[in-house]
RNA sequence: GCGCCCUUAGCUCAGUUGGAUAGAGCAACGGUUUUCUAAACCGUGGGUCGGAGGUUCGAAUCCUUCAGGGCGCGCCA
């Protein structure tokens, strides 16, 4: 159930006949109607703007509408207890204790409670990480894949189907250079050679001697004493040992993805040529020179023509490159035939994560995407900002060529799986977070996932002390409880999550999850307190019983703390 | 130069298609435990929502403009 809904529908209702009688004229659009959870301080239990956006068409004053619809809505709904109308027009509205009752009984046992019901089902395909397969990863790129891995939750949560890919660049220079760093490392390895560190395009990390040893004892036949000979072989092989590392990574971050799609493999089907020849036809491709960004150094630029799609029909500032000066494809042209595989793979939505670094890349893959399926808005992409780590009050930087840069490893090692997720989701994809390794490491009490854990771990142990499991369904044969004004008050809150879903779903922007947990858990713990100085508060009686009403009202909460963590995917232990 | 993101309390940040006197945490100060988990709670102080215009019943939210910070702008991916 969603009570906003609910009342809205019932208030539309009610203007509609209204407007039969020719009491009232109705607005051309409804939907800036609203029925809202009201500011503290009015002690209320919902509240409507229907009256000022009645006045205009209507030509009178919010506070007269108010007092006709008022009249009409409580002679309608026999859920309302009181209604007074505020200041610029607001109709607030008091539920009776029947209507909680109702309420709790619904949603009790209600499946994936929250979630938006009447959803058309669509297949999303959502790609997210996609990092270089040169090395582990580091907490910049566990932050993407965080906010991919918890939209999938939370579109499956909503009906759903989602499929997880990872676009594996396994195709270019940096994979050769990454493939040769391998190739030195097992010289070194094998005939006491020493790494060229001179080499600016080489991968000196540690990791590198690694994955050299694996290929090494693992293929005693492989001769390195000539890279050409051996670079496709070696190369597949690095990338292979390389995706190991990643999956080891994202393992330890709690995710998994349902494909790993390769760009060689892209490049070996001639997908790109296939995919210019149809951009070429219908007229998106064309031979013509780009011009230097200006207010930058640009003495080695050298202008030149070169094939371009015309992003600017779409919006973009320029048109993009998709042949390099030797005539290879560019990235972009590849991920142009990529994108053009997800079309022929028949979803109804696609979704790329980026990071922050890849944020002017959007337009035009989006652009691409327009032209070749012909539908706007068909590719969303969402970018995860920069981490900026600090350590000891100093920031630092990550340096992948360098090597010192801190991998999802080490971060799992310090602060832990769920606390991580909690972190980087606790606040808008579109803001730069500080990590600060220190505080989140000495702090660890004050993290806001053990507040959330804790709320829950206490509704656990009045289920263990009662002898119950919090797991189980409870059976209410009678309804018809007296909640008090401080149990409403944490209803009304769970009557508020499926609002939280619904905008987290409609923007995917998951971070209002946890705000949300917190602020639930937040009134849980102060009514838990309140036990202290008033028995009736307390939800197990001297004779160690639980009335239904305190179970049915702990189950509910229990089950939103649940379905939230769920989606976050970060556990709910019942003892801490 | 152009594009995208950000600017809200001392610090880190929320703020739901525009809604009522803008909210949390941390930090500071003062309190709460013979009783369901104190990893908790209660209280106090703290604001020109970066600046300036505009749109309207109503703006932190939308538009314009300016300032500051970040990311990016063919031959990396």
């Amino acid at each position: 159930m969603n009570i906003f809904k609910l009342y809205k529908d019932k208030i539309i209702d009610i203007i509609k006949s209204a407007n039969k009688k020719g009491l009232i004229k109705l607005p051309d659009n409804l939907n800036s109607i609203n029925v809202d959870l009201p500011p503290k301080k009015f002690n209320c239990d919902l509240s409507t703007n229907v009256s000022m956006v009645l006045s205009k068409p209507n030509n009178k004053p919010p506070l007269e509408i108010a007092e006709l619809l008022s009249n009409l809505l409580k002679k309608e709904d026999k859920y309302i207890e009181k209604l007074t109308i505020e200041k610029p027009g607001f109709i607030n509205i008091n539920l009776n204790s029947e209507f909680w009752n109702f309420f709790a009984k619904d949603i009790l046992n209600e499946k994936n409670y929250g979630s938006q019901k009447n959803l058309n089902q669509k297949k999303y395909l959502i790609e997210f990480v996609s990092a270089n397969p040169t090395g582990p990863l580091h907490v910049g790129h566990s932050r993407g894949a965080i906010l991919g891995d918890v939209i999938s939750n939370l579109l499956k949560f909503n009906n759903q189907i989602v499929t997880k890919e990872y676009y594996v660049n396994d195709y270019g220079n940096q994979i050769l250079h990454f493939s040769k760093s391998v190739y030195f490392r097992a010289r070194e390895l094998l005939y006491n050679e020493i790494f060229p560190t001179d080499n600016p395009d080489l991968y000196p990390g540690d990791y590198i001697k690694q994955i050299a040893k694996n290929i090494i004892d693992q293929n005693p036949n492989l001769k390195f004493d000539d890279f050409d000979l051996i670079s496709e072989n070696l190369t597949s092989l690095s990338v292979a040992e390389s995706l190991k590392m990643v999956k080891f990574n994202l393992n330890n971050l709690g995710i998994k993805h349902d494909n790993f799609a390769s760009e060689t493999q892209i490049v070996k089907n001639k997908d790109v040529d296939k995919v210019i020849k149809k951009l070429q036809k219908d007229n998106f491709v064309y031979k013509g020179k780009i011009k230097a960004p200006e207010g930058e150094d640009n003495s080695n630029w050298i202008e030149r023509q070169q094939l371009l799609f015309k992003s600017t029909d779409f919006g973009d500032d320029k048109d993009r490159p998709l042949q390099k000066a030797d005539e290879t494809w560019t990235y972009f042209a590849s991920d142009v035939a990529y994108h053009f595989t997800k079309l022929n793979r028949n979803y109804d939505v696609l979704i790329n994560i980026l990071g922050a670094d890849h944020a002017g890349y959007i337009k035009r893959i989006t652009s691409v995407v327009e032209a070749l399926s012909g539908e706007k808005n068909k590719l969303i992409c969402k970018v995860s900002q920069l981490v900026k780590l600090i350590k000891d009050g100093k920031p630092f930087k990550m340096s992948k060529r360098k090597g010192d840069y801190i991998t999802v490893e080490d971060l799992i090692e310090e602060v832990g799986k769920d606390a991580t997720r909690f972190i980087m989701l606790n606040r808008s994809n579109d803001a730069e977070i500080d990590f600060d390794f220190t505080k989140v490491k000495e702090k660890s009490k004050d993290n806001p996932l053990y507040y959330v854990q804790y709320c829950y771990a206490r509704i656990s142990s009045v289920f263990r002390n009662t002898n119950k499991n919090i797991n189980d369904k409870i059976n209410i044969s009678k309804y018809g409880f007296d909640y008090s004004k401080d149990e409403i008050n944490i209803l009304k809150k769970i009557a508020a999550w499926p609002r939280c879903i619904e905008v987290s779903l409609d923007k995917l922007e998951p971070h209002r999850i946890p705000v949300y947990l917190y602020e639930l858990s937040s009134d849980f713990h102060s009514y838990w307190n309140m036990g202290k100085d008033d028995i009736t508060k307390r939800f197990i009686d001297k004779n160690n019983l639980i009335k239904d009403e305190k179970l049915v009202f702990l189950k509910i909460v229990a089950n939103v703390i649940k379905n939230g963590m769920n989606i976050l995917g970060v556990e709910t232990p019942e003892k801490m």
